[in-house]
DNA sequence: AAAAAAC
């Protein structure tokens, strides 16, 4: 009789020397530390291996992309080839991510996985020369960790062909829809074998994911962990309200007062991302923006410094709210609170992760108490309103101008926000990080896009009850035309695509 | 009302 005999009832914890991976995997797993699967990984693991199609509901945090790229990576195993020949290695495992962060963090842990292994992995992401991962691509690998637009421009160039895929990952399925992807997805799954196994995770359960899932998943195991405020229980929430403006000055108070030296601070608009980063250095305090106008090159360089210490604060907009895996997280700010509620609980969940605590200071105005109102409903609980002690605003009513050129930039804040950029010359010429806007990668100026334009497919909803229609069976790409063009509501998308 | 993602 062993020792480590249980009764039924109270299964011993696992260990991932439990799930019969391959020694290549446990040698990785090994490297890294790692001994006991989190939750959701001991969960999903044995699931993946038998085959089955996944709906997991779990957030960033929950270490879900081991529990899926772990048995990803032993599933292919199977067929391996150490062949150098690129016709040996197609592509049998495709993961899809929201984010281009996101999608270089997966493509970090499915390499560290797969390195003991014959496998190969490539990433492969917008805004970057397509150059390098067409090379990569061309050379054979069995896994790509893809965001959906340049994977389909990929696909267009025939650099790479998904007809040999046996599994596909939907990470952060949520985040997809909510960003208009779904014609995309629609677009990939299309080029994939009919047969194949699905994996689809999503933070939150809405009708739209079940849909998604009713269309995409077959007879899919659901798995769940942690529900979305269960995060929450492990961290310390506080409101101040400030008068709007203050709100930059109350940041730097914060971060001063509570010392903080890794702190996400979270903006709406990628404008004030930019000028709160810039009025943080003016006070001393070492920041760096990430948003969606600025360059791949600048957001990843901001993520680098703020990930080796070399900045104390990362101001971000909700390009950082879910995904980004910084760990150790002590405490986020909220520069502004959410316009969406449940993106509040994503925040947040940036800090407080594995067991640990973490602290959510956010700060309001008057105007937000509505907000502030929709977030206390949705995570139940009543946010603790702080006082600010030893804060005091500054006098700048008596002459503006010793207070340089920030000051003078808020007047011309409106303005520059419903335009779209600083086009009129409205600059500060302080700035030593010009946004990308007016900047070309050769260094010279040129104007500013006109953001305006740009138009959400807001008409791709709401969604509509489907009858799931034939796959098709072609390998075509269909213009994307067709898809712009046709505003088609969701559930037509669902239901395949209009012959080219 | 805003953000993200292909050129």
């Amino acid at each position: 009789m062993s020792d480590t005999n249980t009764p039924d009832t109270a299964p011993a914890t696992p260990r991932f020397s439990d799930f019969g991976l391959a020694p290549e995997i446990q040698r990785a797993l090994s490297d890294q530390g790692y001994t006991i699967p989190t939750p959701i990984q001991a969960q999903a693991i044995p699931v993946v291996l038998q085959g089955r199609d996944v709906m997991g509901a779990a957030q960033t945090g929950t270490g879900k992309t081991a529990g899926f790229s772990l048995p990803m990576i032993q599933q292919l195993l199977a067929h391996a080839s150490t062949s150098m020949s690129p016709a040996r290695h197609p592509v049998r495992g495709l993961i899809l991510t929201p984010t281009r962060e996101l999608a270089v963090q997966v493509a970090e842990n499915v390499a560290a996985y797969s390195r003991h292994t014959p496998l190969r992995s490539c990433v492969v992401f917008g805004g970057m020369d397509m150059k390098p991962q067409t090379e990569a691509l061309r050379r054979g690998v069995e896994i790509v960790i893809a965001t959906p637009g340049r994977l389909l421009d990929h696909v267009e160039q025939k650099n790479v062909n998904l007809g040999q895929v046996q599994m596909l990952v939907m990470d952060e399925a949520d985040r997809m829809l909510d960003m208009g992807f779904l014609p995309d997805l629609q677009r990939i799954i299309n080029l994939l074998p009919k047969k194949r196994q699905n994996l689809m995770f999503s933070a939150t359960f809405s009708g739209e994911i079940k849909k998604l899932a009713n269309s995409f998943l077959t007879d899919p195991v659901t798995i769940e962990v942690a529900r979305s405020n269960a995060t929450a229980d492990r961290v310390t929430q506080v409101v101040y309200k400030v008068g709007e403006e203050d709100k930059r000055d109350v940041v730097a108070h914060l971060i001063r007062k509570h010392e903080l030296k890794q702190v996400i601070v979270f903006s709406n608009t990628k404008i004030g991302a930019s000028r709160l980063a810039r009025s943080l250095e003016q006070d001393g305090i070492k920041a760096l923006a990430i948003h969606g106008d600025r360059t791949q090159q600048e957001r990843m360089a901001a993520l680098d410094a703020f990930k080796k210490g070399e900045i104390e604060v990362l101001v971000a907009t909700d390009v950082a709210a879910r995904g980004l895996d910084i760990s150790d997280l002590p405490c986020v700010i909220n520069y502004d609170l959410p316009y969406n509620a449940e993106d509040y609980v994503h925040r947040i969940g940036r800090t407080g992760r594995a067991g640990a605590s973490g602290d959510a200071m956010s700060i309001y105005t008057d105007s937000d108490e509505r907000l502030l109102v929709d977030i206390e409903k949705l995570i139940k609980q009543t946010i603790t309103r702080g006082q600010l002690e030893g804060f005091e605003p500054p006098r700048r009513s008596r002459d503006a101008s010793d207070r340089g050129e920030r000051r003078r930039g808020r007047s011309d804040e409106v303005r520059a926000d419903r335009s779209g950029g600083f086009d009129r010359g409205e600059r500060p010429e302080r700035s030593e990080r010009p946004d990308r806007s007016e900047r070309s990668d050769r260094g010279e100026r040129r104007p500013a896009p006109l953001r305006r334009e740009k138009v959400d497919p807001w008409f791709l909803k709401p969604y509509e009850p489907t009858q799931p229609a034939e796959p098709k069976a072609e390998q075509t790409v269909a213009p994307r035309s067709a898809i712009k063009a046709g505003k088609r509501p969701v559930a037509a998308l669902l239901g395949g695509l209009p012959k080219a």
